[in-house]
DNA sequence: GCCGTTTTCGGCCCGACTGTTTTCAGTCG
């Protein structure tokens, strides 16, 4: 056996399962073997320690489906670089076909036939015989679904999965859809559901439920958007459109007796509707979109609201954000759910940029903005390094003049870069100075990341670590940084972590910010704004904070300013 | 494969829409 010098990541390890049961569904393995490996895929992905190491305590199997046989996969992969299982399956199935179900309208049953009945195993094969118009004559294959794999193959990384969008680039358009919605005169309630309303960090897709006096009248009228390039599908309860920057809205209309049922429906997750649904059944309950239903006497209960929907399964209401199946569920039927924060807890933001460095509007805009937000205090922690002819002196001035002036409480601050030997950019006589300083990562995010941000917490003056792992999602993979140590530090230290709320960072992460505060650290949640319009970007840091079951008392900034200057660290 | 508020064995969520069909399988969420 090999030995590994590092544990495989749990994103590694997730792909290997996710592939394994790729590959068992083509090849028409059990259906629940296939579903085991996929729910155990995305539970390793939701955690925020590695795994592996789990698997080699044996601990792996605390976790919600794993058990004895994931577990020991987990370590074939430690040990021999791959689960055995998938080594041996991509023998018989050619792995390349696992992507052809990225396609739409083509699932297991059709890859199989392609693969057995025309003999395809790639891409590039694939492409050949749609041109070639030999696809149609497969069972279940006409020329439209043809059509519609070559239109798909047409386009880069068609096979290589969904283009998720980032939240915050698709809020725009789904507040949008929702108001031209709601203003119809067949509209009783409109609202937004789907991964958008859990406050997901990308979506794939963007989901909308009403309830009409008139559904096909609404369900025309959505269809008809001036923004829609193409109507996928249109029922009298439901359609997709298209949009023209590819994102997909889903529109479905209920009765309004049941707003509730379909609300809660379609929030999902996929995952906590399954959860739910399954303890539902062992209580002679049938739980679908249209209301509960007591399978003995066929009753049907229909509920408007969402709320009455959790309080007849038994559960309190469970925030959107919650629900992920990560143990909400059980926390609810006890009534056991925190009580999470809300964008209007916020007191002040602690990072923010000017056209002092690099931002887009100027201190003064900056600052009437940040009023405008109803800030109590608020700091300017421009770039250490590319501060404009003045420097920190030059600012500070500039800041403690328009501190005179206004209402809120103007801190001194800066972010400044954390280098290559984890010292800080900026010399302690200038920290001294200043009222918050933030230390980041910009450059050399694999040379021993974890190290460096370890001694930059050391430093006496350094309140808080900016964007942990420098992520910039969809671009830039998270450095490799160990986020137990990091929390760890923190608490010996005083030092507190950030969630940083730009939309492409959301840096910590939902899962990492769950596991710094399961260990009783605060955090920080910062817009990082470089202009006016950003400063609101902290909507999206508090959805991922919700996510991670953040209180209003595991947030930084929901304090008084003189009450955080009692919580941080000590100044020598 | 996993898992347990009647189960350590025998279950494992539910419904809509499309395309290719003459009653439904496959896909999707």
């Amino acid at each position: 056996m090999i030995e590994r010098v590092s544990l495989p990541r749990n994103d590694e390890l997730a792909g290997q399962f996710e592939l394994l049961a790729d590959l068992m569904e083509i090849e028409g393995a059990d259906s629940f073997r296939i579903s085991a490996y996929r729910q155990a895929a995305a539970q390793i992905r939701e955690t925020s320690v590695p795994v592996a190491r789990l698997a080699l305590e044996g601990k792996a199997k605390e976790l919600s489906g794993i058990g004895k046989t994931i577990e020991a996969k987990i370590v074939e992969v430690v040990n021999d670089g791959e689960i055995h299982a998938l080594t041996k399956r991509k023998e018989a199935v050619p792995a390349e076909l696992a992507s052809f179900l990225r396609l739409p309208g083509v699932g297991p049953k059709t890859v199989r036939r392609m693969w057995l009945d025309l003999g395809i195993t790639t891409v590039r094969a694939l492409q050949a015989a749609a041109e070639a118009g030999a696809l149609r004559e497969l069972d279940g294959v006409g020329a439209k679904l043809e059509e519609r794999i070559l239109e798909a193959l047409a386009k880069p990384q068609a096979t290589e999965g969904p283009r998720r969008t980032l939240l915050g680039s698709a809020l725009p358009r789904l507040n949008e859809t929702l108001a031209t919605l709601r203003a119809h005169p067949a509209a009783i309630a409109v609202d937004a559901a789907g991964s958008a309303r859990r406050g997901r960090e990308t979506v794939r897709d963007l989901d909308v439920i009403a309830s009409a006096t008139d559904a096909d009248a609404l369900i025309d009228a959505f269809c008809s958007l001036p923004w829609v390039v193409s109507v996928e599908a249109k029922g009298h309860t439901k359609a997709t459109v298209v949009s023209q920057d590819g994102l997909k809205v889903d529109l479905r209309v209920v009765p309004h007796a049941s707003y509730g049922n379909l609300l809660q429906h379609f929030t999902g997750s996929k995952e906590h509707n399954v959860a739910l649904r399954e303890a539902a059944v062992r209580r002679g309950l049938s739980v679908s979109e249209y209301g509960v239903t007591d399978v003995e006497s066929g009753d049907v209960h229909a509920f408007a609201t969402e709320d009455e929907v959790y309080r007849f399964l038994g559960y309190s209401w469970i925030a959107p954000e919650l629900r992920e199946n990560l143990g909400e569920l059980e926390a609810a039927r006890a009534g056991e759910l925190p009580d999470l924060v809300v964008e209007a807890d916020l007191r002040g933001d602690l990072h923010t940029h000017t056209t002092w460095s690099d931002g887009k509007d100027t201190l003064e805009a900056m600052v009437a903005k940040a009023m405008a937000r109803g800030y109590d205090y608020y700091a300017i922690c421009d770039h250490s390094q590319r501060l404009r002819e003045g420097g920190f002196e030059g600012q500070a001035a500039a800041i403690d003049a328009l501190d005179a002036t206004v209402p809120i409480r103007l801190l001194r601050g800066v972010e400044a870069n954390i280098r290559a030997d984890g010292s800080v950019d900026v010399p302690d006589e200038i920290l001294a100075q200043l009222d918050w300083v933030v230390a980041s990562l910009h450059h050399g995010f694999d040379k021993s990341p974890t190290e460096r941000l370890l001694a930059a917490m050391e430093n006496p003056y350094v309140d808080c670590i900016g964007h942990p792992t420098g992520r910039k999602i969809g671009k830039r993979a998270p450095a490799d940084v160990d986020i137990e140590r990091l929390v760890e530090k923190a608490l010996e230290t005083g030092t507190f972590l950030e969630i940083n709320s730009q939309p492409d960072r959301l840096d910590l992460s939902d899962v990492h910010a769950r596991a710094a505060r399961e260990a009783g650290l605060k955090l920080v949640i910062d817009s990082d704004g470089h202009s006016i319009g950003a400063l609101d970007y902290v909507a999206l840091g508090v959805a991922q904070a919700r996510r991670a079951w953040l209180t209003k008392g595991d947030v930084v900034n929901t304090h008084t300013w003189k009450q955080i200057e009692a919580l941080r660290k000590r100044r020598p």
